[in-house]
Parts: C-alpha cells; structure tokens; sequence
DNA sequence: GCCAACGTTGGC
DNA sequence: GCCAACGTTGGC
C-alpha cells in the first residue's frame, strides 16, 4: 500500500466535480509526463491512498481524500483527435499513455500550500519543493499520516 | 500576468 | 548524444 499526491485543476476536475461522477470515481485523464506516467503504470495499486490536491487556482491545496479505484489502463483520450491530449504516436497497439481511476472517500476542508509549509514534519513533500512540477507524486507514509490524522478536521 | 524551473524537441 | 530553443507548469 502506498501514497500519493495528485494534482487536479478544479477548473478540470474538481474535489466536487469528482463527488459527482458515477461511483465518485474518475479515470485520472491527460497526464504527459514520462514519470508521472511510470508511477501510476508500474506502482499504483487499488486501494492506495491519494491525496486530491487543487492546482493552478486561487487557493491550492489539499481537497480531499481519495483512492486509487481501477489500475492502470491504456488512457483514451490519447486516440482521440478532438481531445487536447491527442498523441499522433500512440497507438491502439502500442499506447503511450496510461492512467488509473481514483475514487472519493472524502471531501476535507481545503488544507492550503501556506498550511503545508508551515509544518516541519512536511517539509519534504516534493510538491512543496522549489520549482517541483510533477503532478504525481509519492508520499511518505508518514507525511500521509500527519496530514490525515492532524491536518484534516474532524 | 509574471516568471523561475523544468521537460521535450530537433538540428547538428 | 549534445544542447539551445521552446513550451508548460503553477505559485505568487
């Protein structure tokens, strides 16, 4: 079992968007980078906890609590040359981009980046490093403890 | 909107 | 295989 942060424009996918899908449950679309990628094809298993982090908008943060809900499978918006993510290289044969679906278990109260950075205990979570973009990122388990135990309200 | 940091591309 | 140029990310 292990842990992850990813990150969603809630402008694209948020926390309440999420609560909304059929089975709260999501296919984590649209990711293109080679490491990000790797995590969720090699690593991800179901039942692995997620941290849902709101990026690229007013107030970033932790969003909520999910899980990994399927493992990873050829992501299709890849084939499909309407969708902003289309890769002329991929192919049904031979895709290049996978995603696994995550699932809600619960919306929190927004626990902001200042949050974050305040805690010495969190101090290195890769999201928080200096010039960190990768959207998928693995945690430590005691960096998921800390913030599911002390940081979300009850 | 700015811009630092980073990943990818493509000419050589 | 190097590396400059370019595009993207994402907090501020």
């Amino acid at each position: 079992m292990r842990y992850w942060l990813m990150k969603s424009e809630p402008a694209d996918v948020s926390i309440d968007d999420l609560a909304t899908m059929p089975n709260q449950s999501v296919a984590w679309y649209g990711v293109r980078n080679y490491q990000a990628r790797n995590f969720m094809r090699n690593q991800m298993l179901v039942g692995d906890g997620v941290l849902f982090y709101h990026s690229n908008c007013k107030e970033p943060g932790i969003a909520g609590i999910a899980r990994v809900s399927a493992p990873a499978y050829p992501d299709a918006t890849q084939f499909d040359p309407n969708s902003k993510y289309f890769d002329p290289k991929a192919t049904q044969e031979q895709p290049r981009w996978f995603n696994v679906d995550v699932q809600l278990v619960k919306k929190i109260a927004l626990i902001s980046i200042a949050e974050l950075r305040s805690h010495p205990e969190l101090a290195n979570m890769r999201t928080l490093q200096k010039g960190n973009r990768l959207s998928i990122t693995p945690l430590d388990p005691a960096e998921w403890d800390f913030i599911t135990t002390r940081l979300v309200q009850k």
